[in-house]
DNA sequence: ATGGCTGCTTTGAGCAGA
C-alpha cells in the first residue's frame, strides 16, 4: 500500500500536476492540503479521469483538505473537523478509512510569527489534534496521519538550522509539540528510513531557496506502530518541485508491504 | 537582518503562506 501526501497550494492551479502525479506514482491513497477551493469547485472530473475519487473538505482561498482513493477502492467514515463540538472556522482536516488504515489528511496552522494570535492559533490547535489523535483514533490499529505538519522536529530536518532556529517551524515549543504528538504512539515514517539530513518536503518561493537547498522538512506521515512496522520505504518527489508552477511544497511518498 | 515568490481576492493592492 503506497500512501502519499502532498501540499498542492491552490488544486486549482495544480491540476495538470497532480494528474500527471497520480499517474506516474499510482498511490493507494494520496492526502492533500492547501485545497484553496469550495467543495464545488474541486476538480473531479480531471482527478476521475485519472482513476481516482477524491472525498473534499474545501474552503475557499485558504485551507482546504481531500483523501484521493484510486476508483473502487472503498472509502468510509469521512469525518471532517476533529469533531470535538469546537467549531474551528478553518477547514484542516478530513479522515476516512481506505484499505483497512484510518487515513487523516491535517493542515496544521503556520503560526505567523512567534508570540502572534496565528503562534497562539497553531499552538491550540496542536493540542486539539493531540486530544483528537488519542480520543478519536485507536492507535493500537492502522493509522496514518498525514500532511503539512509545519514543523521540522530535528536540526538534521533544517538544511540551515541557524536561519530558522527562531522561526514558527522550528520553535523549541514547536519540536517539544512534535514529540508530544509522537509519544502518543505514532513513529515519524521518514525517520525509519532516513537518519541523515532531511529529506526535506518544502523550500520557500522566495530567496531561491530550493536552487540553494535552503530546505526544511516539515510535511510527514505519521504511523501508528501496527502500521509502521510494514513500512518499507519513504521518499520525496523532489521533481515535483522542479519545473514550471511547482508547489512549494514536494509530495511524500510512503509505502507499506 | 530583510526580502526577494506565488496564489488568492467584490481586479488589484494587500493578505497569507512558511
Amino acid at each position: 500500500m503506497k500512501i502519499a501526501t502532498w501540499n498542492v497550494n491552490s488544486v486549482r492551479v495544480r491540476e495538470p500536476r497532480l494528474v500527471a502525479f497520480l499517474g506516474r506514482e499510482q498511490p493507494d491513497v494520496l492526502c492533500l492540503q492547501e485545497l484553496k477551493v469550495v467543495d464545488d469547485d474541486f476538480p473531479h472530473e480531471a482527478v476521475r479521469a485519472a482513476g481516482y475519487e477524491a472525498v473534499t473538505f474545501g474552503q475557499k482561498t485558504y485551507n482546504g483538505v481531500g483523501i484521493l482513493a484510486k476508483a473502487g477502492t472503498k472509502v468510509e467514515n469521512v469525518s471532517r473537523t476533529f469533531e470535538d463540538g469546537d467549531d474551528d472556522p478553518q477547514a484542516r482536516v478530513i479522515a476516512a478509512d481506505v484499505l483497512g488504515v484510518r487515513v487523516v489528511s491535517i493542515y496544521v496552522p503556520n503560526g505567523g510569527d512567534v508570540g502572534s494570535e496565528k503562534w497562539a492559533y497553531k499552538q491550540s490547535w496542536l493540542k486539539r489534534l493531540r486530544t483528537y489523535a488519542s480520543s478519536r483514533l485507536d492507535l493500537s490499529g492502522k493509522v496514518a496521519i498525514c500532511g503539512d505538519i509545519n514543523i521540522a522536529p530535528e536540526a538534521r530536518d533544517v538544511a540551515k538550522p541557524d536561519r530558522w532556529k527562531n522561526s514558527v517551524l522550528f520553535h523549541p515549543e514547536m519540536t517539544a509539540a512534535f514529540q508530544e504528538l509522537l509519544a502518543l504512539g505514532l513513529v515519524d515514517t521518514a525517520r525509519i528510513h532516513h537518519s541523515g539530513e532531511g529529506p526535506f518536503t518544502w523550500w520557500d518561493y522566495r530567496m531561491l531557496a530550493f536552487p540553494k537547498g535552503d530546505g526544511l522538512r516539515i510535511d510527514h506521515i505519521f504511523a501508528s506502530k501496527a502500521l509502521a512496522s510494514s513500512c518499507s520505504g519513504v521518499r520525496v518527489d523532489r521533481d515535483e518541485r522542479k519545473g514550471a508552477q511547482p508547489s512549494d511544497h514536494a509530495p511524500l511518498i510512503a509505502v507499506f508491504s
